[in-house]
DNA sequence: GTAACTATACCAACCGGACGGTATAGTTAC
DNA sequence: GTAACTATACCGTCCGGTTGGTATAGTTAC
């Protein structure tokens, strides 16, 4: 191997950077070489087509995923705390290898709904070791969830009436295990 | 003035599902024609342009939106609740309508994006009303918002497993308010 | 009352552009 | 000399949109 291939990881972190900011659509081959600074035949070189770059978003975001979970499982702050925090956290690599991986997944793409359907399996397993009780781990899941959502969604509506209200929440989330003995 | 426009109806409701269930990629001028029985030219004839197809998706959803609201407003058991369970609904045509207003937005239609920006102010104000705190109210809008993510993504993870916890999960919902008094 | 005209509600065929993908010939760095 | 590219040209397909036409029902003029 002569040279490091240093244009399959700027194509494919190019690539993501046109899912979440562009959508889908916009993410063409030639969008994604040119915002790489590639040719679209230096693209089609490591990525002989569009399912094999979306195979290498999804291959790169279990990385990231992995490493997540192992953090969320050591979390001194506990794993809800942490997997509800992590979702509002907009700038982290593994937020837009996520949120390129829900854009792959709505625009039809099996295997990236697979793999979130995955992911959300195993953090639910882990939120449940913590919380005891499934429906608290379904209602933390579910604020993730939203959050992310809020996230995934262009528009700024989230930032301007969510913005700053994150701490308060987060202190909320611990309380949310009283619940089910407030419940009985 | 002569015959009714039948075609209208019939392409709107067909654009409407194939966004919901094929995606916003999916969902072309043709296959929502040959989905609502009429030819390309009868569609174009209704709606000028993919754009206006949009825009009559955008305001039909408004109807039941405001009609959701009163509901909500009026509802007994509470705004919150109603809320969350409405999230949680996926045969309602409210629900098929907003799962395609979020597909149109996540395609890049401004339009679309800020109806659910205008649609979440709305609902946020109804819970503010009720729940008093604004924490206790983002909590349970992002409650709603997980549960309306799951139904708009593809797969069934959802349903394996989460179903049947619905109605635990709406008992704990009244109970978020006491939070903030715990928490105090 | 009927012929001429208008408006509505479509359909079928086509056009231009974009996109995914192929092919090929040459270039650079090690 | 080989892996890692660039550059360019090209093909088939699909998609949004245009055009030109048809059928039907109501409206007007006489």
């Amino acid at each position: 191997m002569a040279r490091p291939p240093a244009a399959r990881t700027k194509v494919l972190d190019a690539y993501i950077s046109l899912l979440c900011e562009e959508g889908e659509r916009a993410a063409t081959l030639e969008a994604a070489a040119t915002r790489a600074g590639v040719s679209k035949g230096g693209l089609l070189y490591h990525f002989a087509s569009k399912e094999a770059l979306a195979a290498g978003v999804i291959e790169s975001t279990e990385e990231h995923v992995q490493l997540d979970l192992d953090r969320m499982h050591e979390a001194a702050e506990g794993a809800s705390v942490y997997y509800v925090q992590t979702s509002a956290e907009v700038d982290t690599e593994l937020d837009r290898h996520l949120v390129a991986v829900q854009r792959l997944a709505q625009a039809g793409v099996g295997s990236a709904a697979a793999m979130l359907e995955d992911v959300h399996a195993r953090w639910l397993q882990l939120i449940l070791d913590e919380v005891g009780d499934p429906a608290i781990a379904h209602l933390v899941i579910l604020i993730g969830e939203g959050l992310y959502a809020h996230l995934a969604m262009p528009g700024s509506w989230y930032q301007s009436n969510f913005e700053g209200r994150l701490k308060e929440l987060l202190e909320l989330v611990p309380q949310l295990k009283k619940l089910k003995e407030l419940n009985e």
